[in-house]
DNA sequence: CCAACATCTTGAGATCTGCGCAGATGTCCT
DNA sequence: AGGACATCTGCGCAGATCTCAAGATGTTGG
């Protein structure tokens, strides 16, 4: 404890001091680093993954039709879209005793766009 | 294995059944699922983010400099760098005993500015 | 060859998270 | 109001993984 991370002291040997300073000063912080790994935590689950995706295709869906297009049960749907809700990720409308979810973040497609991408390149060396 | 989600039967009411079918098929199966959130994951760690930040800046680091940048100790660097590398994020080219790390994909610069613009959105309905 | 250095790996401890089940909450139909 | 239904929440367990510390690996210089 004590000191764990010294901000301006460095007790290890640094092959280029300048440079490190120069990149820490222009890099985000760390709470904003936190903020960033969350956004991304939220998208690190198959399960998740898999009802946003549906949320792309559908537009709209109700925590049933959702369970059943993802394959999953109703109560495990239901506390990862609370984790996707934490995040803004998606929104609920309640119509009578159903809640239709939809996603509420245009980012979220390019998000998952991108990502697709790099997946697709699959260029695995054999 | 067995059969923990039967694709066809559903035994649970459903609103809409064609619609469920109809994104069932064009959203993306289950192994591409667990792609995107092994894609995700990576990125889903403070610690990661920032390695990913600096050398966004920097474009090459080593190590020690790297882990100083970021404010953590070599050994957690140099294990975060394994987890990076493993989903080819970063590639590391040996100079000596030194080893430098950097971006391997351009992807990731893309899936970092839109979580930013994501976070920085902020607007929290207070 | 041996010592020093940069990096990597390993193990134990602690934390977090998802899953499955049961019960709670809220809403509609009669 | 009472019962049925859709959804949500709480608890316990198993699995993953982050952290910390110490040793192992590989490389350079004398």
């Amino acid at each position: 404890m004590s000191e764990p991370i010294p901000l301006d002291t460095c007790a290890v040997r640094l092959v280029d001091p300048e440079r490190v300073a120069a990149v820490r000063e222009r890099m985000p912080g760390p709470e904003q680093a936190q903020q960033l790994a969350r956004v991304f935590h939220v998208l690190a689950e198959p399960a998740r993954v898999r009802i946003v995706t549906a949320l792309l295709e559908a537009g709209e869906l109700c925590v049933c039709d959702l369970a059943a297009t993802v394959g999953m049960t109703e109560a495990q749907t239901s506390q990862h879209l609370r984790v996707l809700r934490a995040e803004r990720t998606v929104r609920n409308r309640r119509d009578g005793r159903m809640v239709y979810y939809a996603l509420d973040d245009g980012h979220v497609r390019m998000l998952m766009d991108v990502a697709l991408a790099h997946v697709s390149h699959d260029d695995r060396e054999s």
